[in-house]
DNA sequence: TATTCACAGGATTTGGAGAACATCTTTTTT
DNA sequence: AAAAAAGATGTTCTCCAAATCCTGTGAATA
């Protein structure tokens, strides 16, 4: 469904929103430790989120990555896939063509069109905060 | 969403369909000029297909591939979709993670089973016929 | 029965995403 | 100002899906 640093981008906030909520600001390597990712490479997928500002990145000595309270409730999934993966879960065509649309639209297009449209939905109605509640209850997971 | 052999593995079969309901038998090379697909890597995928039993292959001079007519309205996407990619789709993590079911959920376990499920349901009520109609009447395409 | 056509299937190569490594830069602390 | 902590960035390595190659086997037909 999503890349690898997608699914890392999507834990690694997911994480961070819940230390941001307790004022904590976290490192690289505990990020890494705590959603079971390698570390340069969740490193370079930070960095990505950074610079597109879903996620605030401070550096030196008792730096890292952090959330602004106000952001957790706002910051959307769809945000965090986007910003990794492009649009092509949305766009992209479910048998693989490129020029499949309305007009010229393969045999399945119209079928997958409902079913890309509810993620769409999903993505978009489901917010950081909403995956904190239950990694803060201990009702979700991370790792494993 | 799926992987290129399926995607190719879905086409190949839409085509052969539509041929076989004209009582032709069609050749590998003709699949792969019909779907724009590398000749070689359709052989592996239609063999896997002919193993399963979706198609039918027949060998020697004017062999090639077919579907039984009595069939073309019973194989169900899903099947296709088994067979070529397996059932990774229906059972696979959102994130990712290996062990992610309803006693240890991802943070977005439920959202995606219900596109999971939704996407589901799609394949098993679409057959190889509903492809053909398109295809027939010119509506739907296999290439570009 | 020899030839040719066409699929079967094992072995191999290629390309790109994922992962690891090394180095440079910035910021904090002392 | 120097050292330490941590992010930024470029390069390399690895692995698997994707694609190809080559040889084997079966069927038609002349």
């Amino acid at each position: 469904m999503f890349s690898k640093s997608c699914e890392y981008g999507i834990k690694a906030t997911a994480y961070i929103a819940v230390q941001a909520k307790n004022s904590n600001r976290v490192s690289l390597k505990e990020i890494a430790k705590a959603i079971d990712s390698p570390v340069a490479f969740t490193a370079k997928i930070l960095q990505q989120l950074a610079r597109t500002g879903i996620i605030d990145s401070v550096q030196g000595a008792s730096g890292g990555f952090e959330i602004r309270h106000s952001q957790i409730n706002k910051i959307k999934l769809s945000q965090i896939v986007s910003a990794i993966d492009g649009d092509n879960i949305y766009k992209g065509c479910g048998l693989g063509l490129n020029a499949c649309n309305a007009k010229k639209p393969c045999p399945v297009h119209y079928k997958f069109q409902k079913i890309r449209d509810e993620l769409k939905d999903m993505l978009e109605s489901t917010t950081v905060e909403d995956l904190t509640l239950g990694l803060k209850n201990g009702h979700t997971y991370l790792k494993r």
